[in-house]
RNA sequence: GUGAGCGUGGCCAAGUAGGUUAAGGCGCCAGGUUGUGGCCCUGGAGAUCGAGGGUUCGAAUCCCUUCGCUCACCCCA
């Protein structure tokens, strides 16, 4: 085959598109039930503003984006994630002279240059939230709030919130040094790629998998032992209030985020398999985000959800969907009259609202197996008898039975399909 | 970027110490029911075995190269 979805993409084929929809429909009732409102920003942006908001020294900028020069010249960037455009965006439209906080939500695709394997894709697609302009522990707890709800009400169940405070700009310098004194000592012991975390990015240590490094892990300083009074005390309300929520959450010490921005609470959410790539949902609290894009200086805070995950875990779960059975209906001919007769009230249904279409060009029988393949709820068939008589069959697959009907009773029937169905 | 596994009709897949027409299942098409589905029965179409090169009288089966897929590492949703 000369073609091929590019590597790390794929695509959503019909009889996916069921969950597709369902998450995307989920996301936003959920979304909105909070008072959080849609906003769609560009699939590519300014390529600073991915550089300056992310950072510029993580891996998705260093190694990750899809980046590219427009025929005007400019650098661009296809999104890599949500939350620097939303910012943007809030900044332009000026959203900070709206009452604060504002909510948004998004549900967008993204695009990361990595190498794919199960669950990490280079197009995928996250559902995001983002709480701006306030900085009370109340909103951190709605953020998480809204993700688990949301994939509660997905049925997705067997899931655990992991919850963490890594501080500020005032008092994580000083846990960073702290944890990079204590790494100092055990330098012989540790794997290579600590030994490279240590230089590079001092909190990714935490999170390391390799067995020999796990004693140093666990009697390594905690950030929350190093916050200063004010993260001290957001962290502390903010496991209150989490409390009144009747989530069930644990501190984990480890938990640490990948990009820059990320000031305070960080949390992921995860599937019984505690595995990086099986995270459904990240996100926490960016404070400074805000000011480093060129705006005032704002409080922010949201999470970001992979929709690819999340359908893998519906799948798993075997998550039943209310199946609305919906009337759809063929219309099988036999004889060219029959079939200009079919072309003609086919197309009236539709302008009803309703699903209709004509059988293949074939035997009755083959429009017939045709019609089950389809799901069609009731087929119409039309013949030439049927064509001089002004009576139609009108065949109910469901339950597989059929009686006869003119032209206009067909019409009539798709009219009172509704009402009848609710009826029952 | 690193490592491992895999690549046979639309899908799943047998066949690999090389040998006449490359199993089977699903799906598709047709017929059994000259105008009726979902079950069943029968028949049919469809792959030259990811691609290129090499070894050989002869290769899906051996060698080389290459592309692709998958998984893991790194990192993230």
């Amino acid at each position: 085959m000369e073609f091929q979805a590019p590597r790390g993409t794929s695509d959503v084929l019909p009889e996916d598109q069921k969950y597709w929809r369902y998450i995307e429909s989920t996301a936003s009732q959920v979304a909105e039930s909070f008072g959080y409102r849609r906003i769609d920003t560009p699939v590519f942006e300014d390529t600073n503003l991915f550089v300056r908001g992310i950072g510029d020294s993580t891996d998705i900028v260093e190694k990750e984006t899809y980046t590219f020069k427009d025929r005007g010249g400019d650098s661009l960037t296809l999104r890599p994630e949500g939350t620097a455009s939303v910012c943007r965006a809030y900044l332009q439209h000026g959203m900070h002279n709206l009452p604060q906080p504002v909510r948004l939500f998004y549900l967008c695709p993204n695009f990361r240059y990595e190498r794919p394997q199960a669950g990490r894709f280079r197009a995928f697609h996250q559902f995001g939230i983002e709480a701006f302009g306030e900085s009370d522990p109340y909103i951190d707890a709605e953020v998480i709030e809204v993700s688990w709800r949301f994939l509660k009400k997905v049925g997705i169940d067997d899931i655990s919130l992991n919850i963490n405070s890594i501080g500020d700009s005032d008092c994580r310098p000083k846990y960073i040094s702290a944890l990079t004194a204590y790494y100092q000592n055990y330098s012989q012991t540790l794997c290579p790629d600590c030994v490279r975390r240590l230089d590079t990015n001092p909190l990714r240590l935490l999170d390391c998998k390799i067995e020999s490094c796990q004693p140093v892990i666990e009697s390594a300083p905690k950030s929350i032992e190093y916050l200063c009074l004010p993260c001290n005390s957001h962290w502390v309300q903010l496991q209150e209030y989490l409390s009144n929520t009747g989530i069930a959450f644990q501190l984990d010490n480890t938990l640490v985020r990948g990009l820059d921005y990320y000031s305070r609470t960080v949390y992921e959410i995860s599937p019984p398999t505690q595995k990086r790539t099986n995270v459904i949902a990240g996100g926490g609290r960016y404070d400074g985000l805000l000011e480093q894009l060129g705006g005032p200086s704002t409080p922010g805070i949201g999470f970001g959800m992979g929709i690819e995950r999340v359908i893998e875990n519906v799948k798993r779960l075997s998550v039943n969907f209310a199946d609305t059975p919906e009337l759809s209906i063929m219309f099988a001919h036999i004889g060219e009259k029959a079939k200009k007769e079919t072309i003609r009230l086919s197309s009236q249904v539709r302008q009803l609202g309703k699903e209709a279409f004509v059988g293949p060009s074939r035997g009755l029988r083959s429009q017939m197996r045709y019609a089950s393949h389809m799901n069609a709820s009731h087929v119409i068939i039309i013949g030439d008898d049927e064509i001089s008589a002004g009576l139609y069959t009108l065949r109910d697959l469901t339950k597989g039975d059929q009686t006869e009907v003119t032209a206009n009773g067909i019409l009539n029937f798709v009219k009172e399909y509704d009402r009848g169905r609710k009826v029952d």
